[in-house]
DNA sequence: GATGAATGAGCGTTCATTCAT
DNA sequence: AATGAATGAACGCTCATTCAT
């Protein structure tokens, strides 16, 4: 073959990466496996990206990049509080549908194998939300829709909590099955969650 | 040696395991290390434990055994739905306080790697604080602390997913990380925390 | 099989290794082969030695001694200078004929990939004999078998170089065919060898 | 680029091809790399050498030109049989202070890797030199200069050991270190190398 | 002819697991 | 029963070589 990678061929090798990753994790996942995979040669991983840990994160970057996408576009759409957070809680909903990795991916930099790079992840991944959330709530308080006695970066703290528990019901195993636990059948029905967890939300927001 | 292995000796095995397991995750740690770290044979292990997949799941099960342990005391507390609330919030930050590594093994199973277990054990960990705190909240319905039109399980859910995730806020690298990254120097500061999560959760569940 | 190694295995591993490093150098040896054919597990290579490396260096320090016992041996004969010169010279070509890899191991070190421990080796490997032929000729000088002006040092390595690269003319394939450009058939008569190199030595050192 | 190259790309591309070889051996030394510090492109080292040996074979064959060159020349000078020794020498310091790197390589070729090619190489390299050395001593004893009943190829073997070691003693690693072992500061000053070795081969070479 | 990105065989090393003692 | 040395499959990574441009 030898001809010059496109980058949509790199693009196919993150995609098949971000599977490889999600259903195995960073450690069991195989680079010759997800190189032969993508059908390309493990050399190009070797030349696109540092090592193992690099061609992960670079994975990694590429999910949030789309999940965080969806996100802002669902948080700068017009309208009040409570009517952004039900575009981000479909929004939300959407992802999970259409890349059910990418969730798994963001969970998996939570735990044991990643966390050499979590302090830095943490600001590179978080710090948007947490100011752009923090910003949304000091906004909505200006504006009489939250009590104003509050104290917004926690409280965006205790909703982000929710979305990404929510985020993580609908894409890990694990969170999935305790979805279920704890809701049965209920928990499948995205619109009946999308109401409930509004209500909750509106009520935890105060008048 | 050549000693009948104590209880006691499977219990430091398991501590070792679980140090590990928390600090290297399910992959990275070395059977043979953890091992040695307790002082007994690689053998013992295999013969105890099916293999290093079963060692996890036995260290697991022992870490949510004190985990759910100390959550069960403060639930059964005398009171109010607050009030045990209240316990319930100490009683997690006194865990994380007291094991750091117990939490980031929780988190550990929601990830990657152990996701084959992933039904069998939300089954067993999470059934029954979900039908406990499901039962709590009845019971506050019924006393009228909280509306009685709610969906009492999908609201103990969104319940657990705030206590989970200051669970883990606490001990995991990443998600203390994030806290930081949302609170700042505010998310050191554990009696305000439980206060400003009493609030939020008191509004949540309504009048 | 699962037994203990003996001693005697080790040392077959140790034989091996010197072979595969004489025919193909430190770089171009295979660890996995030379365990195969030493009928051990790569697995032990790397209990006993802590790499590649620093098993060639076990190799090298193996065939190291044997050379050097064989001449230490013949140093510390009986009788005058040219006495002990002749036991040299008849060590070296025994060596040769009963060790052929343990020069090349020899060789190999003065060459590029072993450059890094150059220093050292050289320190460890030929201080010894740098000393005590320089003590041998200090005594030949006091006994008046050689000039009293010249500087014993010096006469030593110079002499120290013929030994060295007659052990090598014997044992390398490269220096072995410089012998035959040089020599034709008589480079093969070892006594005509020795007879020839005596008279050299003998007229070098002087009266 | 694209432009056709010179014989001076050619020879840029050797020199540093033997600086690579010499510093890493011809194993550890990297083509791509060559090619990068060198300006070209891989392609033209596939083009212009069958493969990596061939290539080193080339560096090495340059390296010697120049070697034999210079040791030409002190040799075909006018004078007695010491005065063209002493040219000699002179020429081996020069070579060595000039060309560091060709030495190593010579070396190189006595060891491991290369020796498939070692009957022909010693043949092309070491032939010409056997023969000059060897016709120079046949042309002493005919002038009365040295023993007539002398073998004049040993002779010449001999000889040529001495110098080899020399050159080798000031350009490689292990080879120097091991002169400073013998011979501490001494062998630091070529002065006195230079005659002390000179007394050394004059006594050799008998009356 | 020159380029250099792509290829993939090959190897050093690790470590879960076994089993002779 | 407990031990821990031995095992060897498995995988990350390198780099000599190729060939489409």
């Amino acid at each position: 073959m030898r001809k010059k990678l496109t980058s949509e061929k790199i693009n196919e090798l993150l995609e098949t990466g971000i599977d490889a990753f999600a259903q195995r994790g960073l450690d069991r996942a195989n680079i010759n496996a997800i190189a032969r995979d993508s059908g390309v040669s493990v050399g190009v991983i070797y030349k696109y990206f540092t090592d193992k840990d690099g061609f992960f994160l670079a994975c990694l970057r590429h999910a949030l990049e789309v999940l965080k996408g969806e996100i802002d576009a669902a948080l700068s759409a017009e309208g009040s509080l409570m009517t952004r957070v039900e575009h981000l809680l479909r929004a939300i909903g959407r992802c999970a549908r259409e890349h059910p990795s990418y969730n798994v991916m963001y969970n998996e930099i939570t735990a044991g194998a990643s966390s050499a790079y979590a302090r830095q992840l943490a600001g590179e991944i978080e710090g948007i939300s947490a100011r752009a959330y923090t910003a949304v709530i000091e906004e909505a308080k200006a504006r009489g829709e939250i009590h104003s006695d509050v104290d917004a970066p926690m409280l965006a703290f205790f909703f982000d909590n929710l979305l990404l528990l929510l985020q993580f019901s609908y894409s890990c195993d694990y969170y999935r099955s305790r979805f279920g636990e704890y809701c049965g059948a209920a928990a499948a029905d995205d619109e009946y969650v999308v109401r409930q967890l509004m209500t909750f939300i509106q009520s935890a927001f105060g008048r």
